[in-house]
RNA sequence: AGGCGCGUAGCUCAGUGGGAGAGCGCUACCCUGACACGGUAGAGGUCGGCGGUUCGAAACCGCCCGCGCCUACCA
């Protein structure tokens, strides 16, 4: 026998040093690395790409488990996995990260101009990106690290450059004047979707806007009152809009308002949009800051003044108010009207504020010109891959979120006025306006249209979601045609948390439709939320917010990953506490010490001993039998990323099958107390479950069963378990697996005798059963051994029912026999017939029930046989219990008495 | 305002038409030759409420209550 480790493996499970061997060695072995050329059927997922400005949180961690668990068991299962890592140069999120640093140097982004900030922004690029991409290695990420990409990478950046210049070319891109979601922090544009609404308590401001002319033309009516929660707007108000079908103010329409403050007319016109019922009926209409009022004012040519700076501070075309704050505006404004009595009543208001998702500051609606994506010619083919199952999502229910918002999608905004990101490759004529688009990589040095060199690279940068759009494709190489993209497109499954489907999965779907051809992926796995842990949904007041790198040091990787893999139920958001991620380090410590209990046990001619089909024991077969179940339950759950009931199953497998019954079953066998041959063959089987067990909680646990298995004296088909197949269906023995489920009843029914009658633990009883099914007599006698073993039995007897052992306490196994433990005196009479009569009466409640139930004629006549005839057979085990329990309570009083 | 989801043992969560489950915590006893990050045996729930469908509902349907999230241009 040749040196095991056995000696040196620690009694306690130390994850870091293994998980330091195990990281180094997958490196060393490409564990990750993908073969385009291979045979192997492909299965590819696209990380998404994280910020490079980010750090792990359990979000990521959960994404990271999810999708190491998939490509670690797609390896397994004979596919030739890519899984593709990147991060996100994130534009505005980086550009206010590294504005923060140079501020702290006094330095501002204008002083070093667009190419030295550009230069900051790298540098900070390379020092800082790595972070998040070696928390993920430290997760144990199986990404094929050779093929990591960055969203500015200059294949990526020829994609972006290549999409947007065929989409302008086809129409689909295009500038234009329009009213945007401004960040006055951030100084850009914002699409629709990067604007959050909080509800906000805001006041609605009654002011008297006074009809221009005589009294009489207004039929009485000097003036309006309009609503508003937007005072200082007023300054920028080229109309006012009642419903047309409003008898009130009906006769108005086509008269002009004097605009308070500025002295300016404007129209009163007529619009749908108007709701009488609402505040006053009547709308201030400020084409330049309001979506609405840009669109009314569309219908009826008025026109647009712009009163803010890019700083939200009032500008010349606010007159005497130039130069003031919007929030100082509008109270100096309601002040100068209250003063000139044209401001009517103030009233408390409930409202929505929408705000920058970078920075949470008030963004302001603003006329501008930017460039936009047409969406509508590329949601329709979008919405119909989801229709016809092209892409389906998981959970499904997704579906209904991702089609509300595909059809009602508006225009996306895809220009920012920042420096960090990808420069829209569009040149403007300084002399004829034309805008010249690039033909290939090599920049535009003339205007198509007039032939002029005075043109200039339009300043602004893509929205970051538009290289992300890419992704699936992009990464691959595209547009060059290349082997990866020929093998791994499309990609297989895209797991992502649904906050993003808006942002990033519906745009990819669109652009892989439209560049590609071909829906990016097939499946959308949209994982559990995980409360973000920087705050506003995760209750930090409860201070529950969990740091997986922290728990990784505290618990071993493979327990924060199992208990993630265990908490990624579908459709429910993830409260992580800390008590369970301990509870799976248990587990993985149970884990190890099993295996140094088998590696104690077995020698070099164990696996082929466990592998034989002769002579397995009844315990072998119920372990070979309950190891094929969890692995179909296993390989079921994860086909239907169901990872939390894999993680149950190994769970329930390891501890309370493997380790809790069938090691404690062949002890006597592996001290020799069978003979030779039975330990053998016990400890081969033993060593058999223990390998296939470590290949089906590899995925979920790598660390751990890596370590296992190279100490294992298993032939191996390659470097490591990783490189294992995923275990083939294996036999099962129904028959053997009841017999030995009911001989563990009846260790059971004596363990419980013996705990309510105080039995020393080390002390051995004597125990009968009495059944009168002699099948049911020849299971419990093939089961004396276990029984003697594990319930601490000297002498063990089986016999038909008859009279009751003397000095004996007595139980019932229901639909099994009535076991006696014989106690010599020692029986606690008044304890017991408690204990007996607590039994009962649980009995009669059960008995009432299935009585109930069979006394129900309906029931009876409707319900399927089979369920009936089982009902009965209840009622029979339970009145015979009833019965047997009830007379063992005489007998002990009879002792008594 | 619509949409989605949740409400099951003290806590965190599975279960989804026919005998209420797990982990942690709790109680009692045990350092039994893999493991005290352990073992054995227990206690603990009218499955949010009310109606309905059904022979039968924790599960399916409706309404209500409570909590959370997403979407929305009523100023």
């Amino acid at each position: 026998m040749t040196d095991r480790p056995v000696d040196t493996l620690n009694k306690v499970y130390e994850p870091a040093e293994v998980e330091r061997k195990w990281r180094a060695l997958w490196e060393e072995q490409g564990l990750g690395t993908a073969d385009a050329k291979s045979e192997k059927p492909p299965f590819t997922m696209v990380i998404p790409p994280p910020n490079i400005t980010g750090a792990l949180h359990v979000g990521h961690a959960l994404n990271t488990t999810i999708q190491d668990i998939l490509a670690r068991y797609k390896r397994m299962k004979g596919f030739s996995v890519l899984w593709l890592p990147g991060i996100d140069h994130a534009g505005i999120a980086t550009q206010n990260v590294v504005e923060r640093e140079l501020a702290k140097d006094g330095i501002d982004r204008h002083k070093l101009g667009r190419e030295g900030f550009l230069d900051s922004v790298w540098k900070w690029k390379e020092r800082y990106a790595d972070t998040i991409l070696n928390q993920q290695k430290r997760m144990g990420a199986s990404c094929d690290w050779t093929r990591l990409r960055f969203t500015m990478d200059s294949g990526l950046s020829k994609a972006v450059r290549e999409v947007f210049t065929t989409l302008y070319a086809e129409g689909l891109i295009y500038r234009g004047n329009y009213i945007v979601n401004w960040c006055p922090r951030c100084h850009t544009a914002l699409s629709d979707i990067e604007v959050q609404f909080e509800e906000t308590d805001g006041k609605l401001y009654y002011m008297v806007y006074p009809i221009a002319g005589s009294d009489t033309s207004a039929g009485g009516i000097e003036s309006l009152t309009v609503a508003t929660t937007r005072p200082e707007t007023l300054l920028g108000d080229t109309g006012v809009a009642v419903n047309p079908d409003d008898e009130r103010y009906k006769g108005l329409i086509g008269k002009k308002i004097k605009l308070p403050l500025t002295g300016r007319e404007i129209p009163i016109v007529g619009d749908e949009h108007v709701s009488a019922e609402f505040g006053t009926g009547v709308v201030k209409i400020t084409p330049a800051h309001d979506f609405n009022d840009f669109d009314v004012a569309g219908r009826h040519s008025l026109e647009s003044i712009n009163i803010f700076d890019v700083n939200a501070v009032l500008n010349e075309n606010a007159g005497k108010y130039e130069g003031l704050d919007r929030y100082v505006a509008r109270k100096k404004i309601t002040e100068d009207l209250d003063s000139l009595g044209l401001l009517e009543k103030v009233e408390q208001y409930k409202t929505m504020i929408g705000e920058c998702y970078r920075c949470a500051t008030v963004v302001e609606p603003r006329l501008s010109k930017q460039w936009f994506v047409k969406v509508a010619p590329l949601a329709a083919p979008a919405i119909e891959a989801v229709e016809d199952g092209s892409v389906s999502f998981v959970p499904k229910s997704w579906e209904k979120t991702y089609f509300e918002w595909m059809r009602n999608i508006r225009d996306w905004c895809i220009s920012r006025q920042i420096w960090w990101g990808h420069r829209i490759p569009a040149w403007h004529c300084g002399e004829c306006e034309h805008i010249t688009l690039p033909d290939g990589a090599v920049d535009p040095v003339l205007c198509d249209k007039c032939g002029s060199d005075k043109i200039a690279q339009d300043s602004d940068v893509l929205d970051t979601w538009f290289s992300s759009a890419l992704w699936p494709f992009s990464t691959l190489g595209w547009p060059d045609k290349t082997d990866d993209l020929a093998k791994y497109y499309p990609t297989s499954v895209l797991s992502t948390s649904f906050d993003i489907i808006f942002f990033w999965v519906a745009r990819m779907i669109m652009m892989g439709l439209k560049f590609k051809g071909q829906v990016p992926f097939k499946e959308v796995y949209i994982h559990a939320l995980v409360r973000d842990a920087e705050g506003q949904k995760m209750s930090k007041s409860k201070g529950n917010v969990i740091d997986p790198l922290v728990m990784m040091d505290e618990y071993g990787t493979d327990a924060v990953r199992f208990t993630l893999a265990a908490f990624a139920a579908q459709g429910r958001d993830v409260k992580l506490a800390e008590e369970r991620i301990a509870g799976y380090r248990n587990f993985c410590n149970k884990l190890w010490n099993l295996a140094r209990f088998a590696l104690m046990n077995i020698d070099d001619g164990s696996e082929e001993a466990g592998t034989e089909a002769d002579g397995r024991s009844l315990a072998d077969k119920w372990i070979l039998t309950k190891l094929a179940k969890c692995r179909n339950d296993v390989e079921a759950h994860i086909d239907l990323y169901q990872f939390d009931g894999a993680a149950r199953a190994l769970y329930s497998f390891v501890w309370h099958e493997l380790c809790d019954w069938y090691v404690e079953l062949i002890k006597p066998d592996l001290w020799g107390d069978k003979g030779e041959e039975r330990k053998r063959k016990s400890a081969g089987v033993l060593l058999v479950v223990l390998r296939d067990t470590l290949k089906l909680l590899h995925p979920i646990m790598p660390f751990i069963t890596e370590e296992i298995y190279a100490n294992l004296p298993v032939k191996k088909s390659g470097l490591a378990l990783h490189e294992e197949q995923f275990p083939a269906e294996m036999g099962v023995w129904p028959e053997e697996e009841a017999e030995l489920d009911g001989i563990m009843k009846v260790i059971g029914a004596i363990r419980n005798l013996r705990t309510e009658n105080n039995v020393k633990p080390g002390a051995s009883v004597e125990s009968t059963c009495q059944i009168d099914d002699s099948g049911a007599r020849d299971i419990l006698g093939k089961g004396a051994e276990y029984i003697k073993k594990l319930a601490r039995v000297s002498a063990f007897t089986v016999v038909p029912t008859g009279e009751c052992p003397s000095d004996s306490v007595s139980t019932v196994v229901s639909g099994g026999p009535e076991v006696f433990v014989s106690l010599k005196g020692l029986i606690d009479i008044g304890a017991e017939v408690l204990r007996i009569e607590g039994e009962v009466e649980k009995a009669n409640i059960e008995r009432a029930a299935i009585e109930g139930k069979l006394s129900n004629k309906s029931f009876v006549e409707k319900a399927p046989a089979e369920v009936v005839a089982k009902v009965r057979a209840r009622l029979e085990a339970v009145n015979s219990k009833i019965e047997k329990l009830e007379s063992g309570r005489n007998r002990i009083k009879g002792i008594d008495g």
